[in-house]
RNA sequence: GGGGGAAUGGUGUAAUUGGUAGCACGAGGGAUUCUGAUUCCCUUAGUUCGGGUUCAAGUCCCGGUUCCCCUACCA
């Protein structure tokens, strides 16, 4: 067989060569290489966001440079403190630890401010007093070019004067901008005199009311990604017009500067590239969709399980762990992919499978009595059963769980009349339950709407723990198809367990329909009040792992892994469930 | 009637830069199993199309097709 080679994307590629060639300084040395996160905290963050914070981590973290999370807090009008707090949050959870103190857009203001100036001293940028819709107008479109500003080239000393006016707040919001003065015919719109500042009187979450002109993205981007060294600013495909802007801005501020020149030193000059964003079946990343089901209440909130924001896959039960993984198998191209929303299932399947202890928890429950249980004597006797918490994993050890004559089985665990491939219970069928003993099926009990209420067994006193029992005369031993979970009725706990299924029922929501709302599925929740677990989930045990968020995980046995809610108190329970297991048997029905 | 990108099994990705099209997931089959889980084995199926260069093309050249993005004082 031949040896895994490690395969680099593109990006890795790229900055390969960039080192080797010292691009951003002496040839060989990896540790320039700077990246960063660049949010602007008007949001949550979703799951495509996490893989462009794990991209930009993880590059830092290889060539053992820097990684930055910087707030993009360049519009006041939409941006929160609260925010800020849940990103960093979200940042940390996906264990991306960002280098030195969190950085801000708003710190730069005073510098790109100068920037601007010296543009305009260059005679690269003017201010236009046109409105916004003259403006428009004369963009042109796609295929005809736009015509120029009245304004355009109006005198530098004007400018400057009218620039430095905007900035104190002399002027309503719309009554002027700051325009770079680039070529109005581009076949770039992005090059058609893009706006560098608008006029914004409102109060920043950080800058308070300091300043009344804001600079817009295409202009600060760079700006910030230089201030802070940044080697390599990566983005979405959907900027790549945008990079000829890019560069323009900062070769505009470096035109005329260097050793000598009146300007300055030129100024450090990333490299922007681009990649394509994650999208994911049966779901959508788009902020306005998601902020809808929360503000219309068809989710409970943000951090809704069913929802694909970080906060979501959190509550949900998704461990950081699966989410890398994630981050890693759909990897780094510019092909735009849809992921299938089965692949996330199987990366939290795969780590939850090696790390969750197991329990024993029946969610639509039946009473089962045994009854000869106890038989001439003893009908309340009790018997602890030892049962691994990981079959795959000793180290989790074992744990007891009592056993009597009253149990609570799974509804769907039993037939009246069972097909020929159903190993579960059936009248006069035998199975063995987990970890206990083998039940034959007796008797059982219907309501007057014909539901199952009881079902009565006979047990095998020589199966006890669930092995098999001595062979026959002949030699043979008896064998059984099927294994249950059950759960002990006298000493079971309660609790409510939360069932989620995908939010929407097509791939591409609001694609064919024109509207997500119609896509939705209706059952995507489904909440069981009476659910029965075995009382050692109550409480922490030594057996669970330390998981760094702290939230409790389990997979209860046949069924799927679950965690412990944020609602959960001690006086009720409450799981969310994470994944199902995988169902060949549901499957073939 | 403009500009910028992208096309490899069902899905997501590799291919030492011109030299055996590989991996993972899924799907189908089998083995193991005190979870119809896990694990293990086998099978399945691919270079967007048409030309060209070459001993040799996923890779280079020419032409076509399809898909995505671009006309916010948002980022």
């Amino acid at each position: 067989m031949t040896e895994p080679v490690e395969t680099r994307h593109f990006i890795q590629q790229m900055i390969d060569a960039d080192i080797e060639r010292g691009q951003w300084g002496q040839a060989g040395d990896r540790s320039v290489v700077t990246t960063r996160f660049p949010p602007e905290p008007n949001g949550f963050l979703h799951i495509g966001h996490a893989k462009a914070i794990l991209l930009n981590y993880g590059l830092a973290k290889e060539f053992g440079g820097k990684f930055n999370l910087r707030f993009d807090d360049t519009n006041p009008a939409k941006e929160e403190q609260a925010f800020v707090d849940s990103i960093k949050h979200d940042v940390q959870w996906l264990g991306a630890t960002w280098d030195g103190e969190v950085k801000f857009a708003s710190d730069y203001f005073e510098q790109m401010y100068d920037w601007a100036c010296e543009l305009i001293r260059k005679g690269l940028a003017y201010v236009d007093e046109q409105p916004v819709d003259d403006i428009r107008a004369q963009r042109g479109s796609l295929k005809e070019p736009g015509k120029p500003s009245p304004y355009r080239d109006r005198p530098i000393e004007e400018s400057l004067d009218l620039f430095e006016r905007m900035k104190n707040g002399e002027f309503p919001n719309g009554a002027m901008v700051l325009r770079a003065k680039i070529d109005m015919s581009s076949s770039n719109m992005n090059l058609r005199d893009p706006l560098m500042y608008r006029i914004v009187n409102a109060t920043h979450h950080r800058t308070g009311d300091t300043w009344h002109i804001y600079p817009m993205y295409d202009w600060a981007h760079g700006l910030e990604d230089s201030i802070e060294g940044v080697t390599n600013s990566l983005c979405t495909l959907e900027f790549e017009d945008h990079r000829p802007l890019y560069d323009w801005f900062i070769d505009a501020i470096n035109k005329d500067r260097g050793p000598d020149s009146p300007w300055g030193e030129k100024i450090h000059h990333p490299r922007q590239t681009e990649f394509s964003r994650l999208a994911i079946s049966y779901t959508n990343m788009s902020k306005r969709y998601m902020k809808q089901l929360v503000d219309e209440g068809h989710v409970s909130g943000w951090d809704d399980p069913r929802m694909i924001t970080i906060a979501g896959f959190r509550r949900r039960g998704y461990t950081p762990k699966s989410l890398q993984m994630l981050a890693e198998d759909v990897g780094i191209t510019k092909f735009n992919a849809l992921v299938d929303m089965g692949r996330v299932e199987n990366m939290i399947r795969e780590d939850l499978n090696d790390r969750a202890p197991r329990r024993m928890v029946v969610l639509d429950p039946i009473k089962l009595t045994i009854t000869n249980w106890g038989e001439g004597g003893d009908e309340d006797r009790v018997e602890m059963m030892a049962i691994p918490n990981h079959p795959q994993d000793e180290s989790y050890g074992q744990r007891e769980i009592p056993f009597g004559k009253e149990l609570y089985i799974e509804r769907e665990d039993f037939m009246e009349e069972p097909p020929k491939k159903f190993f579960r219970l059936g009248p006069g069928r035998e199975v063995r339950l987990r970890a206990g003993y083998w039940v034959t099926c007796t008797d059982y009990t219907k309501d007057s709407d014909g539901n199952i209420t009881e079902v009565f067994c006979t047990y095998d006193p020589q199966t006890k723990g669930g092995n098999n029992p001595p062979a026959d005369a002949e030699g043979k031993v008896r064998k059984v198809k099927g294994t249950l979970h059950w759960v002990h009725a006298p000493s079971a706990v309660d609790a409510e367990v939360r069932l989620f299924d995908r939010l929407y029922m097509v791939e591409r929501p609001g694609k064919k329909s024109g509207d997500h709302l119609d896509d939705l599925n209706p059952d995507s929740l489904q909440i069981i009040s009476g659910a029965k677990c075995e009382a050692t989930i109550a409480e922490r045990t030594s057996d669970e792992p330390d998981w760094v968020d702290g939230i409790r995980r389990f997979q209860f046995e046949r069924q799927g892994y679950f965690c412990v809610d944020q609602d959960s108190t001690p006086d009720k329970l409450v799981f969310n469930r994470t994944a199902s297991l995988r169902d060949s048997w549901a499957k073939q029905q």
